[in-house]
Parts: C-alpha cells; structure tokens; sequence
DNA sequence: GCAAAAGTTGACGCGAACGTAAAGCAAAAC
DNA sequence: GTTTTGCTTTACGTTCGCGTCAACTTTTGC
C-alpha cells in the first residue's frame, strides 16, 4: 500500500506519516525509494491515532507500540516496557473515571442551559 | 487567594495562571496590582485541567466555561454555546467508549508481556 | 521518448502552551 | 530605612506536531 492510499485510508497527511516514521513510530518497507505500508504498520497507525486522541504524547505512544508488537528482545528492556505501559493504563483509567463524571455533569449543564435558553426565547 | 497559592494547590506555574487569564478563561480580581482568586476561578481552574487532560485545546475549554457559568446573557451567544457542548459532549462519550476497549486491550497486553517475561527470566 | 504525476529529502515556518530572563514596583521584615 | 520578598509586565525562547515550500528523482500515461 503506498503513501496515498495509506493517507486516504487514516485521513492523513504524508508529512505526518514521514513524521511519525522519522520518530520510529512506523517503518514501512521500500521499494527502491518509495515506501510500502503493509497490515502491521496500518495497524501501528491505528494505534497512534487512537493514543492522541486520548491526549497522549507520540513518545508515550512509542513506548505502548513496544508492547503491542516488540522488536526489542532484551529482558529489562520488555520490563521497562511493561512498567512504562501500566502508568498509562493508570492514566487511562483515572481517565475513564474522570470522564464518566464529566459526561454526566456535562449533560447536566447542556439541559440547564436548553430550558434557559426556551425561557429566554417565550417570555 | 494569591496567586501563590493557586499554584501550589494546582500544581501549576504563575506563568501558567496569567498565560490562562490572557486567553480569558480565569479573570481575578485585582488588589492594587496584584492578583486575587476567589473560588470561581479555583472552580473554573479545576475544570480547565480537567479538560486538559482530555486532549481539549484552551479555546474548546473556554467555550465549555461559558456554559459553566455564563457572561454572555445574548441569546444567541447561549444557543451557540449550547451548540458547542454537544459537540464536545459527543467528543467525550466517543473517547469513553474508545477508551473501554482500548484499557480491556492493554491489560490483555500487559499480562501476556509479563507472562512471556518470567518465561524468559526462568528459561 | 517525454511530459506529467507521485514520491523523496531537506529546510524553514507556525500555532499552541507555556518557560525563562530582564526590569520594575510595592509591601514587609529586620 | 533599606533590603528582601513577592508580584508585576514585557518580551524573546522552546517543544510538539505537523504545514509548506523547494529542489530532485522515479514512475507512469500516452
């Protein structure tokens, strides 16, 4: 899969597919000078735009890549790896709690402001 | 409540504080030159972290605040304010059912990772 | 075979969200 | 009473995550 059709596919950029290559984020093949995509970096690239939207830091998502397909296979690096992963499962979590709090007060506030508003606009 | 204060009970920079201010989202009073808050902007601070952390910009969070507690009594104004929390709203129901999945997956991760490592510590 | 399209590597630019250093004022401590 | 402490504004600097040329090669269509 080349370039554009991976750009097509994630609504990406080139630049930010290059961008995340030169952060070793994904490594596409070449042929000749060209790069191919295949299954796994599509799925990499899932992974990383699904670690931003939750407000993650592409160095922070680096590190959660080495969990979900390693190339390292030195142990202490794999422990690092997993000890790096389970902070942002905290963080992930903590998250989720915070926001089914948000959520709901969120609600809260937009009926408020929806009957306010129709008092507003009758009388 | 000086701006001293503020900070050490958020965790955050003075810097931080009157950066928030210029882009209006907190305006405290004024004693002389000094700042003063009070507990509407400790309420609204709380909120502008909050929805930091869920990967909102400075610009989103300002229009949530408007619906926190209104300035504007512009009917209009409030109708778009309404309009942009659902939408923000929608954003955070999204990223909780994202986020569901995506904390189940990485616990899965985790306990393989940690499986395979004391495989490799014993072996 | 040759132009156009698609891809490549630099390199500089930019907005967001602050950091940081400089220079000054003002109340408070000694 | 002056030195320290705490806050102020002004302004330039920095990092992240790309956007945007420019200049070049490579592949593809006709």
């Amino acid at each position: 899969m080349t370039i554009r059709q991976m750009c097509e596919l994630f609504d990406v950029t080139p630049r930010t597919l290059r961008f995340y290559e030169s952060r070793e984020l994904i490594s596409p093949e070449r042929r000749g000078q060209h790069r191919l995509y295949n299954r796994r970096d599509r799925a990499r690239l899932k992974l990383i735009l699904q670690g931003k939207r939750f407000g993650f830091s592409l160095e922070d998502i680096r590190q959660l890549l080495e969990l979900y397909d390693p190339r390292e296979n030195n142990v202490t690096q794999i422990a690092a790896t997993i000890e790096a992963s389970r902070q942002r499962l905290a963080d992930m979590t903590r998250q989720q709690e915070e926001l089914t709090v948000a959520i709901d007060e969120l609600r809260q506030r937009i009926g408020n402001a929806e009957r306010m508003l129709e008092d507003r606009r009758r009388g």
